[in-house]
DNA sequence: GTGTTGTATCAGTCCACATTGAGACAGTTT
DNA sequence: AAACTGTCTCAATGTGGACTGATACAACAC
């Protein structure tokens, strides 16, 4: 009856380290701003499903709004977020000049993904 | 003056694959649920920021708290979001029973970390 | 030319979520 | 016992961003 919903969801493993707690009031807020901006464009379904799409190569946008049953003026405001980071790029295909084909910039990609390890890998696997 | 602001933006590279266009409107929706969680609780700036201090070891709420600038209300719930995520856990320090240590759970972090691997990595790394 | 298709952009609406303010509770100190 | 500190939780507010509807524009077909 006394008990405190708090205590409830208390469940720590134990550490068993008696040093001095000596507390550190003075750390350095770590700059994550790459990180998020990364994470932010990922944390939303269609933007990842579209970048998940074009892991196997070019896709047009109606292609891409079918597969997803996405309606096309919101795909296209997701497109133009991936586009404005770098993500992704418009290509043209000549045999089809009416469609706008889009492709994922591995390098981007790539360079996004690593500000993400960077915050989740361990210690020892950073640098 | 008829330069319509569509094509200021378009920059395409050019890919000569003259082959047919064929629209493949009956590709299928990849899942992104997993990566797209994992990004939303990255997507935050405080969240981060906590991940990352937490990366050279465990730290209690109140030194968080100074470092990040942060109300200890809402560090508290932004911990309370990792926490139910799995990626952070509570600890307990014997000779400091008074405050609350959290420390990451690196296989947590490592699985995340893998789930965004999954979206972002090049087709040849992937599996 | 007109009509149709594919894509982009804009204004407005709506909602999830971060923040604020207040309060509750446990542990420590006196 | 009281006072204080550290942490958590809740209700209320504010806001970024995703969605809707409409429109504009380019390329193609007729």
């Amino acid at each position: 009856m006394t008990n405190s919903p708090a205590a409830a969801t208390m469940l720590p493993t134990s550490l068993d380290l008696s040093e001095a707690p000596c507390l550190r009031l003075d750390l350095a807020a770590p700059d994550v701003t790459a990180a998020v901006s990364a994470a932010a464009l990922l944390a939303d379904p269609t933007r990842s499903a579209v970048l998940a799409m074009l892991r196997d190569g070019p896709h047009c946008v109606c292609e891409i709004s079918a597969a997803l049953h996405e309606r096309q003026n919101n795909l296209s405001m997701h497109l133009a977020r991936l586009r404005d980071a770098g993500l992704i790029r418009r290509t043209l295909i000549e045999a089809d000049a009416r469609r706008v084909y889009y492709e994922r910039d591995e390098a981007a990609c790539a360079k996004a993904l690593a500000q993400l390890f960077d915050l989740l890998a361990k210690s020892e696997s950073r640098r």
